[in-house]
This record gives C-alpha cells, sequence and structure tokens, in this order.
DNA sequence: CTGTTAGCGCATTCAC
DNA sequence: GTGAATGCGCTAACAG
C-alpha cells in the first residue's frame, strides 16, 4: 500500500541505507548512484516517512514558531520573516529536500495555550522554537515557561526569544532579541512633551504584559522628568491590544479628562480605535487632539492623518530570528541583542490648540 | 537521559502497554492504576515521544494550515479562528493530552512552497490540511496540487478548502467553503453604479489567482450589464494585493483616465493604498472620486472615510473548516458550500460630483 | 563509496 | 484489566 524506503532500495538496486544518503544529502554518494536513486523516488511517488526518520534521528525537521494572535500584522510580519529563513525558497519540484518545516503557533495570547503547545513542539522533538513578542509576567507562569524551555533546550532544540526580553536565567536559550520599547516609549511622549502637551492620555496594553510595561514605563519616565508624573493613574487605561480597546480606553480618557490634549496608545491597532472614538466625540486630529502609536504597522502611514508610530523593524527581525534558530548566524554577545526603535513623526501629532 | 515509556512504566509498577493505553485515553484502565501511572508521568516529567507515536500508530496530531500571506490579516483571522477549533482550550495545565498541533505554514503565494509545505506534511502523515485563499490558476500547478492532494487524501489525511474554490474532482477532498467574490463583486459594482459612476477604474490582484479573477468577473458584470463594458483593459491594473500596488496602480489609473470617479480595490489593503494615492493627487475622498475595498477587515471602518467594502465572514468560514477538518461537524451537501459576501456601504463612496 | 546490522520509542495485536 | 511480544520505517554506526 505505502511505499517505503526499502521499496525505492529495490527498484533502485542499492541498499536501503544508500537512499536515505541520498535523500539526506548528508553524504557522499556517486552521482550515478544517486541519479538512479532519485529516478527510482520519483517513479514510485516516494515520501520519507517523517515520523520514522524522526525517531530514529532523534531529530526532527519542524520549527515552531510562536505568536500571541495570529490575525495581528505585528506578529504575521516577524513570523513570516522568520519563515522565509527557515523554509529555504524550495527547489521548484515541490519534492521537498532537507528544508525544515517553519510552522506558527498562535497561542492567543493565552498563557496555558503557550505552554501547551510547547509540550506538543518538545513532543515532536521540534529542532528550533521562536517565541515572539511580549511575555506573560505571572511569576508562575515564568517559571513554568522557564522550566519548559530549560527542558527543550536540554533536549537539543534552539530557543530564540524575539521581540522579548531575554530569561531571568539565560543560559538556556540560543539568543534572545529584545525591542526596545521602553526607550521607544520614552521618545515618543519626549516628542509629545516638546510639542508643548501637559495632559497626555495613556491606552496602555493588557497587564502582566512584558510589552505593556516596558512601553508604559518609557511613557512614564519621559512624564516624571517633565514633572507631570502625578496623575499616572487617572490618565492610563489599560486594554486589550486591539481597536476596540483603544476606541472604549480613549472614550474613558475623555470623560475623565476632558482637557487632554493628546492620547498615546499602546500600538497602532489600539491608536486606530482611539483616532476613531476622538472623532466620533467630534475633536479633530491632530488639531484638537494628537494621536500616537507604536510599531509602524503598514497601515500607519496610511492613516489620515498619517500616525505618528514608533517603528520596530519586524521583518529584520523576524529574518534574524529565523538564521539564529537555523543556527546561520552567530548570536549577539551574550546572547542578547537590544533591537533599537526609531520615531516616526507624521501628521497626527501637533503642538496642542491651547 | 530522555525518560521513556519504559521508565514511566516501571515507576508506576505497570507494563508498558498499560502506560500507553492510559496516556492515549482510548482504553479501559483501572481507575487506581491510572492514577499511578499518571503520578510516574508528573514525577518523571515525562513527555510523549511524538515521532515514536507516529510511527507506531501511523498517524499524527498535526494539522497544517495553508495561507498565502501570514502578514495578512485576512489569513491571519481565518487560521486563527481554524487554530480555535483545532488545538482546543488546553485544560490548563500544560501537559498536552491528545489535543493536534495545528499549525499554519505561510506560503508566501508561491506555488512551490504551496507544494512543498504540501509534502512536507506528508511527510508528517499530517491529519488534516487546510487550505485557505485563493488558488494559483496555472494549469500544471493545479494539476500538480490536485494530485498531491489526491494522494494526501488517500493517506487518510483530511483537506479542507478555506476561501478556496472546489477543485475539478472534488471527491478527494472532506470539504470546500468557497467565497462568493464574484457575487460580491458584482454588487460592490452595482452600488457604484447605482450612485451615478460611469468611469470606475479597478485595481486587480495578483493575475492567475482565482479571488482575483472572480472578483474582477463580478465587477465586469455589473459594467457589462450597465453597458459599460468596452473599456475594461484601459481601465484595469494588476498587482499584489498590497498597499503599495494599490498606490501605484491608483496612479497609473488616474494617467489613463483623468476623468475617473471611482476606483474598486481587489482588497481593502490594496484599497488603503488607493486611498493614498488619491489623496496625493490632490482629490477628495468620496467627493471627487469615490474608493471601496473587499474583505472588511477590521481596520477598514476605521479609515477616513469608512471604506465601503464587501464583507466576507472569515472568522466562522475559518472555525468552521477547523471544525470539518477535524470531523466534529458533518460537511455541507456535495463537499461544497458557498459563503454569502455582504455590501458594506460606508463612507468612502458617494454620488459623482458630475 | 556502499551494504549489513541494530535499534529509536511506542501502539498493538495476542494471551492471561 | 493487564502483561508480553512484534513491528512501524528509518538512520547510524560498523564493516568492507
Amino acid at each position: 500500500m505505502t511505499v517505503t524506503l526499502a521499496d525505492v532500495a529495490a527498484r533502485a538496486r542499492v541498499s536501503p541505507a544508500t537512499v536515505s544518503r541520498v535523500l539526506n544529502g548528508n553524504y557522499p554518494v556517486a552521482a550515478s548512484t544517486r541519479e538512479r536513486v532519485l529516478r527510482a523516488v520519483d517513479d514510485l511517488d516516494y515520501v520519507l516517512n517523517g515520523p520514522a526518520s524522526s525517531l530514529a534521528a532523534a531529530t526532527s525537521d519542524l520549527v515552531g514558531i510562536l505568536v500571541n494572535d495570529i490575525a495581528d500584522p505585528f506578529f504575521g510580519i516577524m513570523a513570516g520573516a522568520a519563515q522565509t529563513e527557515i523554509g529555504g525558497p524550495g527547489d521548484g519540484s515541490g519534492r521537498a529536500g532537507g528544508e525544515k518545516l517553519a510552522v506558527v503557533c498562535n497561542t492567543g495570547g493565552s498563557p496555558d495555550r503557550e505552554l501547551t503547545y510547547l509540550t506538543l513542539l518538545q513532543r515532536q522533538r521540534a529542532a528550533a522554537v521562536i517565541l515572539t513578542g511580549g511575555a506573560v509576567e505571572d511569576p508562575a507562569h515564568q517559571a513554568a515557561m522557564n522550566a519548559k524551555l530549560a527542558k527543550l533546550a536540554d533536549a537539543g532544540t534552539r530557543v530564540v526569544l524575539c521581540g522579548r526580553p531575554p530569561l531571568p536565567e539565560g543560559e538556556a536559550i540560543v539568543a534572545a532579541l529584545a525591542f526596545d520599547n521602553r526607550g521607544g516609549g520614552r521618545r515618543l511622549t519626549e516628542h509629545l512633551l516638546s510639542l508643548g502637551h501637559r495632559r497626555i492620555g495613556y491606552v496602555a496594553g493588557p497587564l502582566e504584559r512584558t510589552t505593556t510595561r516596558h512601553r508604559l514605563e518609557g511613557h512614564q519616565e519621559a512624564m516624571q522628568d517633565a514633572g507631570l508624573g502625578g496623575d499616572k493613574e487617572r490618565l492610563t487605561v489599560h486594554g486589550p491590544y486591539d481597536r476596540r480597546s483603544g476606541y472604549d480606553a480613549t472614550l474613558e480618557l475623555l470623560r475623565r479628562e476632558p482637557e487632554v490634549t493628546a492620547i498615546v496608545a499602546a500600538n497602532d491597532t489600539v491608536a486606530l480605535g482611539a483616532s476613531a472614538a476622538i472623532r466620533d466625540r467630534g475633536f479633530r486630529i491632530p488639531e484638537d487632539i494628537s494621536v500616537a502609536g507604536f510599531d509602524d504597522l503598514p497601515f500607519s502611514v496610511d492613516a489620515v492623518p498619517a500616525l505618528t508610530t514608533v517603528r520596530l523593524p519586524l521583518f529584520e527581525a523576524g529574518a534574524r530570528a529565523g538564521r539564529l534558530a537555523m543556527g546561520k548566524e552567530t548570536p549577539p554577545p551574550g546572547g542578547i541583542a537590544t533591537i533599537a526603535a526609531e520615531l516616526m513623526v507624521r501628521g497626527s501629532t501637533a503642538p496642542p490648540r491651547k
């Protein structure tokens, strides 16, 4: 019924081992033999049995990429870039040679699902795992994660962090590429302050997320330095990283502080929702209220007015994570690299009306 | 070094077979025995060896979801929905019981990569495969795809199409959920015609894609019926499904026909680019030129003005595909269902200036 | 450069 | 309800 290595070997008049060798390409095989084997493979339409070879070799060609929200381009861009580096271009035959199977797993931001996916990947003996985006800061979950990652690393799985702060004990992982969320958040708010804003509302992401906290801390540092740190509780509203949250939180901020002249959002998607709320309340952007986001997703430049935001090189970071996971690039010193965030000043921010 | 089933068996003082039985849960085992085994599993921190069990059982728990562009929410929404149905909520222990490993694979729209992923999934003996979005219409590639899908189905892999037209010989697959792209495209253009538009430019997607062709045909049918079919070559420009393409194509359309009063874009992202081009040329939306998109992605309602578009129930379709792939839902009659597309009239379209 | 020999770790017959 | 054997299909030493 199902054709096996032995069938191919028989047809090519060689031993199974030889077939295995040409298929894996990691061994010297005479050109003529290889030719013959390949023809037999095509004739028989043979496809390697992945589980069997993974079992024998004690490693698989699976590489997992964990994302918090697959519908969010923030993750899609990173994951796509990583996959490009990992999957290889293919040889056009659809035959699939030694390429890895780069797959993305959507945790939906749930700690449980994150752990479950890691276990599933561990079960598959994944060659590598890339974790993208902010981590949940609950201590119990962090401990469980660190233990799990250590076990994965122990079993030979390469662990790479992308857009996520390094682990407390970073020894277990290949590398961590951390975004400078704090610095970016700080510069963004400094920009607003320099324009003359004093009453700035902040729509933060979900609680207990590193990304949320770092961006917010950057904002608060800037406010503090400007002597405006007193009101932070009242001028901050938390919510998920989505449009709706931006909309609702902005209405709430407007209620709490009608004199607000600028809204800083945790990311661009949230900023879009914030903008809608501002308009629905009859205010203009940026004349009445300035708006700023974070990430510089592709749509941000097309917002009207174009969104002031902080650019993160998501594609480059994802690609680098992919290379690191493949061992194609040497890890940064100490295994940790900080990715710079660049302020992008556009039309959605302007001096306050006064 | 690595703990195996036998180790667990030894510690629980049972046979390996029994451990296997409680882990797979498909067999009667005494409660007390199960208890003991589970404790041993936890004590030893045992994780099933996926490749080994897949080899022995001749099936794996991997489910592949193929997407054309993972950075595009169009696919992200469908994939996320499907994953939700497949992965299950997890039991909170991170232990991972019988759940499937739902993974998404990004083809980048490349036929080669599509085929390669399918081969890789076949190699893993995937339990199911979901193909999302438009198919490439090159005959050779279609033939290769059909052959590959037939082989997958033959090997027990459940194949489900989501947002993709059914196969020529649909017997091989579990089900196809097709979007009514043609009908949606037609109604969208009819809406524009009813507003009084006569010179309508069309920014189409890439050539040789079913989605592109169906949407365009819907548009052209409407134009034809209105006696405006003569100019279709000149008023249509093809390009990728991205912002940049919308921008460039719109400039081109404006050059070819300065009197154009409406631009229909192949999807919302393209419409965003089109809008930017229109504005950069000094025109207002919708006063001078109307703009319409397709898909109704989350950001479309936040465009300024809000984008007139055609809504596709992406989440619902993805979830249904996921259930179909799991065998949790009975396939539609004939294995084919057409998903309706709903016209969403918003602020970006209005009667032409005259 | 190629063939032979042994498992990899588990699911599944069978017996009991 | 449980244990003992068998083999899934392949890779990795070894020889030659």
